[in-house]
DNA sequence: TGAAAACTGGACCCGTGCGTCCATTTATCT
DNA sequence: AGATAAATGGACGCACGGGTCCAGTTTTCA
């Protein structure tokens, strides 16, 4: 039920957007774009009338979904103790992972061969920025006297990856987390913690 | 040329193996056994007649191989002052990455779909194998009064997380990470120091 | 020299999935 | 009502690649 005369229907977008995120989830690259048309409900000429092909389909999804999954991780609220400050960010990069929030990044690294711009994109919008406002963060609590941190980017790099690299790669290899809100919360605590105890004044 | 009757030609077993390793890389899952073959000086048939086909291919290259590539990072040598110990740890761990050692796990994770046994085995033999290795050497340095590390299997994570996470994520991604021999010494050096203030007696 | 088994290379079948085409339908604007 | 344009759905051509088959060759052992 087209809304406008000759103006393409933008609830069919969105339906294709998410069928799509839904099956390349699923079955990778190898995702039948048939199968996305059927699960969206709508016919395959439509998908191809929005996106010249499979390829395009796949920067748009990513490039658009990109930015609302990482969006929370962007701004460490600034009010607490930098160490609760930190262990609430830490649980929110843990959200993200337990969320399937990682299937855009799987799906970016097999897509990686065929569209490099895609994986630069994704890493300096993702993780790249992400950082950057920790960084930002943890300098600002330096000068604040609260923290003493000489390379901020670097702790941020070191902060990030105490917390999610193990979990990234389940999450990439599709094997089972299981953490249980109570161990993100250990997880986060004891992270913060620890990197506290480094950077402290 | 074989060498004996009715007795598989172990050298083009060999050729084969190196050149799944390289096509896979290239190419990822979407790589033809065929290519293989020409690449390997060999006959199609003569891939068939070793393996049923091409997920036993990719299991038979990746198990054999996850284990060659993850030794060098097994036994932090104790010898030295822990913080000493563990920049050469992180150094072997970022030599890995920029030694191209992470293609096999960017198959594993387009395969994980399909090989969800695979995935796990891989994270079993590399990443958690090591960590472990890593764990061990930190209760040996507490028991021995030169750290404090009372959960070691963590610190190990995060000792790990800080040094890898990043290019970990920039391999995957195929994005060159062109770190240069001084850059991944003052990386490794740095994460020693600032894991070892936090986990200092 | 003959047997045994692997290797070759090329042909072949076949499923899958991309992308195209088109006649028909549906919906909206003038 | 008529014009306009998107949406449908089904058929189609086509390339690619997995896996099989086989007749002929090579190699080594007995």
């Amino acid at each position: 039920m087209p809304r406008l005369v000759g103006q393409i229907d933008s609830s069919k977008t969105e339906a294709i957007l998410d069928a799509a995120a839904e099956v390349l989830a699923e079955r990778g690259l190898a995702a039948p774009i048939e199968e996305i048309a059927r699960r969206a409900g709508v016919s395959k000429q439509t998908i191809y009338n929005r996106y010249g092909g499979k390829t395009e389909l796949i920067q748009a999804l990513v490039e658009k979904r990109v930015d609302s999954i990482t969006a929370p991780l962007r701004s460490p609220g600034a009010e607490e103790h930098p160490e609760e400050t930190l262990a609430a960010y830490a649980r929110s990069l843990l959200v993200v992972i337990e969320k399937g929030g990682y299937s855009l990044m799987r799906l970016t690294i097999q897509s990686a061969g065929e569209l490099p711009e895609l994986a630069r994109e994704v890493y300096a919008n993702g993780p790249m920025r992400s950082r950057g406002q920790l960084a930002e963060y943890l300098e600002l609590e330096t000068r604040a006297g609260r923290m003493k941190v000489e390379d901020p980017m670097q702790a941020a790099e070191f902060f990030g990856g105490m917390v999610m690299a193990n979990r990234q790669i389940q999450a990439l290899l599709r094997l089972p987390t299981g953490l249980t809100e109570a161990e993100i919360d250990r997880l986060a605590t004891e992270a913060a913690r620890i990197f506290m105890r480094a950077y402290s004044v």
